[in-house]
DNA sequence: CTCTAACCATTAGAGATCTAACTGTCAACG
DNA sequence: CGTTGACAGTTAGATCTCTAATGGTTAGAG
């Protein structure tokens, strides 16, 4: 009813990255999954062998969600821990056929949405917020170690 | 060390968001008092006498978070919960001025943080940024009902 | 070699959020 | 009126994520 302050840029991301996860919900409900289950099989398809570690640095999340994280996907057959032979400390994940075949859609899942989301933007535009975005994330503090 | 895929949009907005989540934890943790909790109070200081279906829309979340959210706030005396008077189904909520004085700091500190987090743009593309992104959001579903 | 510190993964426990079901209230319509 | 349907808020139960502590492993210094 009162007029609003406007929205500093941060809220803004914050609104879209919600608008992203609500947009994404029957995708992954169809497969029965969680939202950072289905990032992670996707990321390990691609990636394959990554150790848990770096599982989490990626997804921006801690150790122990990617525990207990893969613990459902290893119960449901998706994904395989292999004992690492030169360092016994790690564990090598890797996405089986059938954690293959359940996100195989899940890259074309994103980047259909990425389209929905971005409607009201022009090619030009588009391209343009992909620079800036990338600008700012190139200076965050990465979580990885390399 | 293989080569990736360059994210898509909504992928560096996810990486910005969390990026903001953790840098505004000491400042959360410091008055020990949840990301959400500070979000809604900064919102109840400005907007007295929100009732907790609209706080929900407005923190994007649900009705059920909003009573055991506010029910933390209200233990320690940050805010009040006002049977209204003509309408015996809502509460509206107030800040109380405990409550205003915790969060007093918030906006500049959100404005701060902003600052940092954008620090790689100059003043035209953050302006050009903060533009992209309105024009997004305004065609978001939203989930106000007015 | 041994000791120490760093590292990877796991576990336990706490906290936050969601969905679904429930209670109480209001409004509309016959 | 009285019934019906929508609405605000709460509760219960499940899931997810985090922090802190633990166990096992590796690398480096003395």
């Amino acid at each position: 009813m009162t007029e609003q302050r406007m929205p500093t840029s941060l809220e803004l991301v914050r609104w879209i990255g919600w608008a992203q996860r609500k947009a994404g919900e029957d995708w992954i409900r169809e497969r029965e999954i969680s939202h950072e289950q289905a990032f992670v099989l996707g990321y390990l398809v691609q990636n394959p062998g990554t150790i848990q570690r770096d599982i989490a640095a990626v997804s921006r999340t801690s150790a122990a969600s990617v525990t207990s994280l893969l613990k459902g996907l290893e119960q449901r057959g998706l994904v395989e821990r292999r004992a690492a032979p030169d360092n016994a400390r790690v564990k090598r994940v890797h996405a089986t056929p059938a954690g293959a075949e359940l996100v195989a859609g899940f890259p074309d899942a994103m980047a259909a949405l990425d389209d929905t989301i971005l409607a009201p933007l022009d090619t030009a535009e588009r391209a343009t917020l992909q620079q800036l975005l990338t600008k700012i994330v190139a200076e965050l503090p990465q979580p990885t170690r390399d």
